[in-house]
DNA sequence: ATGTTGATTGTTCCG
DNA sequence: CGGAACAATCAACAT
């Protein structure tokens, strides 16, 4: 069964005719091809989405392949997965977020199949998203669903629109949850963060109170509570007694502290987590999440974390560099690119010291330190972690099977043009080169990096579509920043 | 002590 | 008394 997903998956987008930085370029059922220019994509198991170079995500779906191949699709059995060998630190670095591609897009797995973990990868529910900024670069909080609601809605903004096969089965997995690669966490959640404080209105408007007068708490709250017809917390029976002192009631009105980068991280990352494996308790998130945020690196870490939020940093640049409409704190998550083997790494025990080292701060910010990224030693069946940064070249080489493909522009299945959340990662503080021509060429949609004209053949081509320089490590090193936003 | 999320529990009010 | 609405608490971890 496995093998038959796999292999259907693998028929319907997981061509990965080549991948470089933020750019997929995808073989499509149909030998259709698709350049995803900036990406996104979520898996839910019956489809995935790419963004497309125009902006507009492309659906893609397997859902008829799987069908056809499997007879249900609910109930997939999927034997704990003992994720391959982490990669090796250095094969991180630069691509935190290919890794997530790769679990999906090597398709180049001798037998054309992908692994069985991979299939996992796919299998689990929500990863995703992320490029949530519209062609201009403004961010497209309005249109799209965050992230969180995303995994935990199951993509329900975009099944509404979709009536096939995009059905999260949010539950299926939870008791599988495998694992996920660090690396593919913090890739995943660098793009998705920035979605997800596009909303920064917390959804819980419950506790959003919106307490309006300011005068001395007490009285207020009493006030409040009489006028509300809200009772006061009455003492607390039994466990406040347990721990009277631990929350104190604070004044509604004092300014809220700036949230710490771990608490951004956390709350970008637990989402992922929690959608990939919904029955992960929150302490299992939170070892998890802590494992990654070890593997972030220390060097981020010391940055304040005063973020953008803070309106004592404004004076700083952030929002300067960013997009207009970005959130100051757009830290692309990693949520969205959890894959379940991740997941399962860190709850096997595979001891997420061991995930944390693999993922050092290096390998999580190619763009600070690139430095020395040993040569590739990635399998030659991929493991799930081939997110291996390889010089463009090189990655064409291995990624781009010689596929001959015809251009067919496909329609956008999302009526939100997906942008390239990159330039947000981008553009704070670029170390390298960093203006992404490419980018601004990409929002063009129709331009000729998209899916009609150029008959990307040869990794030749793909590798003169795009400049060496994409693939490197300054284009990956968006990801990595992201934890750096977090700090920022 | 505070923050992260989500579930649970406890409290209060109303019909 | 049951239901609704809301607040408080808890988990693990980092700051």
């Amino acid at each position: 069964m496995q093998q038959t997903r796999t292999e259907a998956v693998a028929g319907s987008f997981s061509r990965c005719l080549g991948f470089c930085g933020m750019r997929l370029r995808l073989l499509l059922p149909g030998r259709r091809w698709c350049i995803a220019g900036v990406f996104l994509r979520k898996f839910d198991g019956d489809s995935a989405y790419v963004g497309m170079s125009d902006g507009n995500p492309e659906l893609l779906s397997t859902s008829q392949t799987y069908n056809s191949q499997s007879d249900s699709n609910e109930d997939y059995e999927i034997p704990p997965i003992t994720p391959p060998s982490l990669p090796e630190p250095s094969l991180l670095h630069l691509g935190d977020h290919e890794a997530s591609y790769h679990s999906l897009c090597h398709g180049l797995a001798p037998s054309g199949l992908l692994p069985a973990y991979s299939y996992q990868a796919m299998d689990l529910p929500a990863i995703m998203v992320s490029n949530m900024l519209a062609q201009d670069g403004h961010l497209l909080s309005g249109q799209l669903p965050t992230i969180q609601e995303m995994v935990h809605s199951e993509v329900a903004a975009y099944d509404s629109s979709r009536p096939g096969p995009l059905l999260g089965r949010p539950a299926m997995l939870a008791s599988h949850m495998s694992a996920l690669s660090q690396s593919q966490l913090i890739s995943q959640m660098g793009i998705r963060s920035s979605i997800s404080h596009s909303s920064p209105s917390p959804p819980g408007s419950k506790s959003a109170t919106p307490s309006p007068s300011s005068s001395t708490q007490e009285e207020e709250s009493e006030a409040h509570f009489k006028i509300s017809g809200e009772k006061r917390p009455s003492a607390d029976p039994g466990k406040k007694a347990k721990n009277p002192k631990k929350k104190k009631k604070k004044d509604p009105n004092e300014p809220q502290k700036p949230v710490s980068a771990y608490a951004l991280f956390f709350r970008d990352t637990q989402a992922a987590i929690k959608g990939q494996n919904p029955s992960a308790t929150f302490g299992d998130v939170s070892k998890i999440v802590a494992s990654m945020w070890d593997s972030l690196g220390e060097e981020q870490k010391q940055s304040p974390p005063d973020q953008g939020e803070t309106k004592s940093t404004q004076a700083n640049p952030p929002a300067k560099l960013l997009p207009a409409k970005q959130p100051m704190y757009s830290m692309p998550g990693l949520a969205s690119f959890l894959t379940p083997s991740d997941l399962q790494a860190f709850r096997s025990g595979a001891s997420p010291a061991s995930l944390a080292r693999t993922l050092g701060s290096k390998s999580l910010l190619p763009g600070l330190s690139t430095s020395s990224p040993p040569p590739p030693s990635f399998p030659l069946s991929p493991p799930l972690h081939q997110q291996l940064p390889l010089p463009p070249h090189a990655q064409g080489a291995l990624l781009s099977p010689p596929v001959s493909m015809s251009p067919a522009p496909q329609p956008p299945v999302l009526p939100t043009p997906m942008a390239l959340q990159v330039q947000l990662a981008m553009s704070p503080s670029p170390p390298g080169p960093q203006d992404f021509p490419h980018i601004s060429e990409f929002p063009s949609g129709s331009g000729p990096r998209s899916p009609g004209p150029s008959n990307p053949t040869s990794s030749g081509d793909w590798d003169s579509s795009y400049p060496s320089g994409e693939c490197g490590i300054g284009t990956c090193s968006l990801l990595p920043r992201d934890k750096s936003l977090y700090l920022t």
